[in-house]
RNA sequence: GCUGGUGUAGCUCAGUUGGUAGAGCAGCUGAUUUGUAAUCAGCAGGUCGGGGGCUCGAAUCCGUCCACCAGCUCCA
């Protein structure tokens, strides 16, 4: 495909490379415009680029599109297509853009310009009688838009800003060829399938209720998956030297007003009167661990001093940003707060960081790392902002890990590494975070005793691994559909009898894996050996066993896995053998 | 919170222009003792998200509240 440049020079790019893919769906959105100025032409245009699956393109239009409007803009999208229009660019001096994109009535175009620098190139694209301020890249010909859909319609803040008008977005994907977009149409279907709000209901993990939106309940089998990771979790942090405590799940204002939250977070608190008292269900850990660090002296020596709290933490989130387990009102943290000196900081960012990667490397997980840095709303003076955010960035530098900066999006007391992770369509989710924090060590007071005798501030980190064990779940649902390696499946092992002569040989053998600690059970109806396997099959268990006489007769049981229709016998010890060593090894051999 | 959409049995969904609900799967009961993804028969299950309004009559029309879904904003 010929593509037109930011500069205007035309390259060849294929639909593989980013360019070509991003010009291409590009001029999908200006297709898009172009429909809907033919066919709604009171409505203003905002802003369309190109984004990760395809592109959108904002409408001010009272009323928004209706499902009819939608199928209407396709069908004029495909004429657009065929009228194989040339795409061309062009470039105007500031006062006659202006003129033309007001005569055009297009007053969000005429506001874009003005917020441009004084130096920038004003380039237009123009295809027929469409003409939208644009950067490009483009491709050359509409007809190179062979396969596109629009895919849904939501609301969109002009500029991102909720103090601004919503408008109308409508979501589209675009493709060279018709085969690679009904491919990626059936791959969006099948990841929908993954979606841990419906396995979570499916295997009997999670719930929630309208009596308390936002609070997911843990079922028999979500609690296993749970408190799995929390051994899990207890060991590892054991053996990288911290401790654990446990701080009260409210406390009162007095301590809110001293840690800031009262006046910087207050809007997401539940709060509460108790003998006329203010109380505040925690939103963070932070400040009870600030109190358990201060109920006595402590030395240089002692640091750094590794706290970890699995806490329950409350935070009244707006309605509309629930989401599963993903986005909840409430969650456990599975926080730690570093309590160290000045010189400890990197070793200590690292020792967090190589943790991280540990644990999501043994699931697998891909994930990208955000430095956030310093928000509008926040305390402490710049020039402690400025030196815990070069501290991040010098531990991730030392490690070569790549981040991407995300300007103003810090905790109000402290810039933060975030580790974010994908769900099943790709949509990210921040897990991890390490928060560097000299603020609520100045406010509580916080202090050692250091070598030479006098009283210092110790510097403090907050980190979570999982993040939010409840969102980290979620993501585990997802990332394996359900099929949980042997170690955090809820079952482990389904015994399947194939007839009622086979009951106490099951008997014995599901004495045999309980001894041993191993999750299992046995399905004694007398159903037909094929249904008793498609149910197993369908509840995700990893290990099928077929007992029939001749397993009775020879010891020996046999064994379907999850993902295979093959069967091996073997004999019981060598496969009880088998599935601990799997679970200890967490499936890595 | 905002914009748009959705809400019928445990789940997935039907339900013509308003005449008080139906299927499959799951469940229960009985029969079947079965060899690698669905044995047969029967039974039961719903104040159609919640108040309210128009109407002789509402799952269906109107309004309101709630929840959920997509996105925005916000965030672990």
């Amino acid at each position: 495909m010929k593509v037109i440049l930011h500069d205007g020079s035309i390259e060849e790019h294929s639909f593989e490379e980013e360019l070509g893919r991003g010009a291409l769906r590009h001029t999908a959105s200006h297709i898009l415009a172009q429909a809907v100025k033919r066919l709604f032409p009171e409505t203003k245009l905002a802003i369309g680029p190109s984004i990760k699956d395809g592109f959108y393109y904002d409408f001010d239009r009272d009323g928004g599109f209706s499902n009819d409007d939608i199928a209407a803009l396709e069908a004029e999208m495909k004429k657009i297509v065929k009228e194989n229009l040339k795409l061309e660019r062009f470039t105007l001096p500031r006062a006659e853009a202006i003129k033309l994109m007001e005569e055009k009535g297009e007053p969000y175009k005429v506001e874009l310009i003005n917020d441009l620098p004084e130096d920038e190139e004003l380039s237009f694209f123009k295809q027929g009688d469409y003409v939208d301020l644009c950067a490009g890249p483009h491709v050359t010909y509409t007809s190179a838009v062979k396969a596109f859909k629009l895919t849904s319609v939501a609301g969109a803040y002009w500029r991102g800003s909720e103090k601004n008008k919503m408008l109308t977005r409508i979501y589209g994907t675009a493709f060279s060829n018709k085969t690679d977009l009904e491919e990626y149409l059936t791959r969006l279907e099948e990841a929908k399938k993954r979606d841990h709000r419906r396995i979570g209901k499916e295997m009997g993990l999670f719930m929630m209720s309208e009596e308390g939106p936002g609070f997911p309940f843990f079922l028999p089998n979500g609690m296993i998956l749970k408190n799995t990771l929390i051994d899990y979790w207890r060991q590892i942090h054991t053996r990288d030297g911290y401790v654990e405590v446990s701080t009260p799940i409210m406390l009162n204002r007095h301590l809110w007003e001293t840690s800031g939250h009262w006046d910087h977070y207050k809007q997401n608190m539940y709060t509460t009167v108790i003998d006329d008292t203010d109380f505040a269900v925690k939103p963070m850990n932070c400040p009870g661990g600030m109190l358990v660090y201060k109920s006595e002296p402590r030395s240089y020596r002692d640091l750094p001093m590794r706290v970890g709290e699995l806490g329950l933490v409350h935070r009244h989130e707006k309605s509309g940003e629930l989401h599963g387990l993903m986005r909840v009102r409430c969650f456990t943290q599975d926080d730690a707060h570093i309590f160290m000196t000045q010189e400890q900081i990197t070793d200590e960012i690292k020792g967090v960081v190589k943790l991280i990667d540990e644990v999501y490397s043994l699931f697998g997980f891909k994930y990208h790392v955000e430095l956030s840095t310093m928000p509008e709303d926040h305390i402490g003076d710049e020039k402690d902002w400025e030196q815990a955010t070069n501290g991040l960035k010098a531990a991730l530098d030392e490690l070569n890990l790549k981040y991407v900066i995300n300007e103003g999006d810090g905790a109000f007391y402290g810039p933060k590494i975030d580790f974010h992770l994908e769900d099943s369509i790709g949509r990210t989710w921040q897990c991890g975070t390490i928060q560097l924090d000299f603020q609520l060590p100045m406010r509580f007071e916080a202090e050692y005793i250091g070598a030479d005798g006098a009283k210092h501030q110790p510097i403090m980190i907050h980190r979570v691994v999982f993040g939010s064990i409840e969102r980290f779940i979620g993501i585990l649902i997802e990332h394996y559909a359900g099929k949980f390696p042997t170690w955090l499946a809820p079952m482990q092992v389904k015994l399947l009898p194939i007839t009622d002569r086979n009951n106490d040989y099951t008997d014995e053998i599901l004495a045999k894996l309980r001894a041993r600690g191993i999750r299992c059970s046995a399905d004694k109806r007398a159903e037909k050996t094929g249904y008793k396997i498609r149910e197993a099959q369908m509840s995700k268990v990893p290990y099928m066993l077929v007992l029939g006489d001749k397993e009775q007769q020879d010891g020996t049981v046999a064994v379907r896995r999850r993902d295979s229709v093959d069967t091996t016998v073997m004999s019981v010890d060598e496969f009880v053998e088998m599935v601990a060593k799997d679970i200890e090894t967490k499936g890595k051999n």
